[in-house]
DNA sequence: ACAACCTACAACCAGGCGGTTGTAGGTTGT
DNA sequence: ACAACCTACAACCGCCTGGTTGTAGGTTGT
């Protein structure tokens, strides 16, 4: 179940990792537009641009709504807020790295304490 | 050259997009880690993790320093918090469209004439 | 009814990716 | 000096990916 994490952030940054669907995704996060007219943007087949939607929507970036003959495409915001909640998460894991190195220097022998890092480590 | 930020981002997502990697950035960001320490924590071949640790370094989310025999790993939060910012960028697009949904509600009047979508970055 | 359009999907192909093994060179400790 | 270790890199192999073309079906306008 948490491997099911993994496999969302997988297809997450798969999608993003194509410069052609990161441009789709930014023209859908902009406003819903047709297939079509998302294939005419670019300098290749329609079913490749069909394709490239496929994959963004497989990875929950986008949703697809149906109206009449057009499929109408939408970027699901939350969705890149969930992958810029991971990139967040990696950062504390830094922060955390900085927070024991401050505990070393400020912990192991008290004469030899010098003083503290001046220090970026935390402006919350 | 502007194609060459999407170059870096192809390179990030990419980087990110495999698990094995995001694993080794959370580590390596976390502290310092030789290859082969990192290597033993995976259940494949040496040579796999070293291919993984070059592909995070080529994308510069990650950096080498050698001390001895051994190459010590260490994540470059900068990086990721690039990543995070272009994350960022894409959802400022969304806000755009909310911004535009909104002056349609708040514009009573019909007749008078609405600028067509601009539409970001042409390159035709 | 018919043509034009939009979408979906399958089959196919070149190239890249994740993994392997093997080989070679530099560093460390005895 | 020697063995043990760490790293780097090349060659190879399935498999997936990004692109193509082709075919089929649903929707719209005349």
């Amino acid at each position: 179940m948490d491997g099911m994490d993994e496999d969302r952030a997988d297809a997450w940054f798969h999608a993003l990792s194509d410069r052609t669907r990161r441009d789709i995704l930014r023209r859908v996060l902009a406003g819903e537009h047709s297939v079509s007219t998302l294939a005419a943007a670019y300098d290749m087949s329609f079913a490749a641009v069909q394709k490239h939607v496929a994959v963004l929507e497989k990875a929950g970036l986008l949703t697809k709504r149906r109206q009449g003959r057009e499929a109408l495409a939408s970027g699901d915001v939350a969705a890149v807020r969930s992958v810029g909640a991971m990139l967040t998460e990696l950062e504390s894991l830094w922060r955390g790295r900085i927070a024991r190195i401050d505990e070393l220097i400020a912990a192991p022998e008290p004469h030899t304490r010098q003083a503290p890092t001046p220090c970026h480590t935390r402006k919350d």
